[in-house]
RNA sequence: GCUCGUAUAGUGUAGUGGCCCAUCAUGAAGGACUCUCAUUCCUUCGACCCGGGUUCAAAUCCCGGUACGAGCACCA
């Protein structure tokens, strides 16, 4: 009875793989290095690299850079795929694998297909094919001998044909229920002297390219994966490598699903699609703070914990689903708070002069619930002091951590330094102590900034601070300053 | 058209027949704390797609409907 109300308990984080107690764990992420990662490429890492951790397995990132011409790799990728791994999970791959490296390989396993007389090369056109794969039809190809698949293998390797003229197909049953399944390529050739690859090592060596599907089997088997985690729209696809698997007498791993996602201020976004606009140069590179790249969201101060947790808290459940960023935000706000130095940015800022009893200086903490981060000491001897803009139309305030003041056309007459009453606090400069400065925020997919004046200060490029009554923002390596949460309200720009 | 899949509060999510007039988070509203419009804390709001069936008992199993999504590429 006890038990049994702690199986219904609320689980915390993800379930437990199938059958992975007794053996070792094989995990694998899978892009295709056509552009850098980006947000929805996180889960892939996320889920992955997290089941690696639970049960001590291994985690393979493999490049699945096959096509040179539809969604052809870009060389700069797989450099930044593995930093961008890196940084989102904590460590590098136990192993990386690259795709275009182990094209022999794949031949060596359709030629044992060939051989095996369960994969033939087909000469039918596309269109062809399909009225085949339709009408549940055999076509002529289906029928012939070994040897003659043999020869003809021999002809697409020695680029006799054209691509298109020639594809490997895996022999199925063209009755299948589910059409995708039916005889389903394998292998196919691109024009690599028109299109090709842009590895140095690889250029264009090869004109035979394995698909997508038989590749990724083959090397699943190839490396030992145990357990597959991927998005639901590859479930055919794992259709019809369980048929591939069968004729070579394999064992499919336990493979798990997981549905689209989209963000609500984002909507869906494809790598090409993104690609082709950073060519285009309407974005300022793949960092771009309005795209959503990984490198875009590490600029802008999300945190690869807040990311991790994001997609864990929304787990490999096979729906479809739309989450708004304020999600994101809140888990990024977690992880950032608690070392957030305060730094105080001013806005549209107006000169005052204090005027009456001031101090030479005034000390604030750099946190307010952590002392040990010290204190921040501004020098007041100009006696010139900096508000919002925005702030001003209240007469009587009071400056944060300071003293009481009251405005009058350019001066600010001191009051009393305790806080006697509930005027509203406001946050202030000493123009001694500060800079001119720009606070970049990205608005309806385009970049703003308002001008301002910020605390003098020597935090890096890269630190995350907390702008006080703003927000939190990320010093940039021009110095400027890029809000985190993109939620400026009109009012206050 | 064929095939496959999913459906729990505004948004996500837990729940695999009784513990569920349903979990947790986020969101919204209110409040406490605070020399930030931050953080933290408290309160409140709000959901099992519809219709049948099986069962003593259904969010949970089955069937049908509806909605949404995916695959049927010589893309990944």
């Amino acid at each position: 009875m006890l038990q049994k109300r702690e199986v219904k308990a609320r689980r915390e984080g993800l379930p437990d793989l199938v059958d992975a107690e007794d053996r070792p764990v094989v995990l694998r992420f899978a892009p295709n290095p056509n552009g850098p990662l980006s947000f929805g490429h996180a889960r892939g890492l996320v889920i992955n690299s997290t089941y690696r951790e639970r049960y001590n397995g291994t985690f393979i990132l493999r490049f699945d850079d096959t096509d040179t011409k539809v969604k052809p790799p870009m060389l700069e990728a797989y450099k930044s795929i593995e930093e961008e791994t890196e940084w989102l999970t904590g460590r590098k791959p136990d192993r990386v694998v690259i795709a275009s490296d182990r094209i022999e390989e794949y031949y060596v396993h359709a030629n044992q297909m060939l051989e095996g007389g369960f994969g033939y090369v087909c000469r039918c056109s596309a269109e062809d094919f399909k009225v085949h794969r339709v009408g549940k039809t055999a076509c002529p190809c289906r029928d012939q001998s070994k040897e003659d698949n043999i020869v003809l293998w021999k002809s697409m390797l020695k680029g006799v044909f054209q691509p298109g003229d020639a594809v490997v197909r895996v022999k199925t049953d063209m009755t299948l229920k589910n059409p995708a399944l039916r005889d389903w390529p394998a292998l196919r050739l691109q024009d690599t002297k028109a299109h090709p690859h842009p590895r140095p090592t690889i250029g264009s060596n090869y004109v035979v390219w394995p698909l997508l599907d038989f590749q990724s089997a083959v090397e699943d088997h190839l490396q030992g994966v145990t357990h597959i985690i991927r998005g639901k729209d590859l479930m055919d696809s794992t259709r019809k490598q369980k048929l591939l698997y069968e004729h070579f007498g394999w064992t499919y791993p336990e493979t798990t699903y997981w549905g689209r996602v989209k963000v609500h201020e984002w909507g869906g976004f494809s790598t090409s699609q993104m690609r082709k606009d950073v060519e285009a140069e309407l974005y300022e590179g793949w960092s771009d703070p309005r795209l959503p790249t990984l490198q875009a969201l590490k600029m802008r101060g999300i945190d690869s914990k807040a990311l991790r947790s994001f997609w864990l808290e929304l787990g490999i459940t096979q729906k479809d689903i739309s989450v708004p960023l304020a999600t994101l935000y809140s888990h990024n706000t977690k992880v950032v708070d608690s070392t957030a130095p305060r730094l105080t940015f001013v806005r549209n800022p107006i000169s005052f002069s204090l005027e009456g009893d001031t101090p030479s200086e005034v000390s604030l903490p750099v946190h307010p619930n952590d002392a040990s981060m010290g204190m921040r000491t501004w020098s007041l001897r100009s006696k010139k002091i900096l508000l919002e803009g925005a702030d001003i139309e209240l007469m009587d305030l009071r400056l944060k951590e300071f003293a009481d003041v009251a405005l009058n056309d350019t001066v600010a007459s001191m009051g009393s330094t305790e806080r006697k009453d509930k005027r509203p606090i406001v946050h202030w400069l000493s123009s001694d102590q500060s800079r001119e400065s720009k606070l970049c925020y990205t608005k309806d997919n385009e970049i703003h900034h308002v001008n301002g004046h910020v605390e003098t200060h020597a935090y890096t490029a890269g630190t995350i601070v907390q702008l006080e009554r703003i927000g939190y923002a990320r010093v940039m390596e021009d110095d400027t300053l890029l809000l985190c949460h993109e939620e400026l309200g009109e009012e206050n720009v």
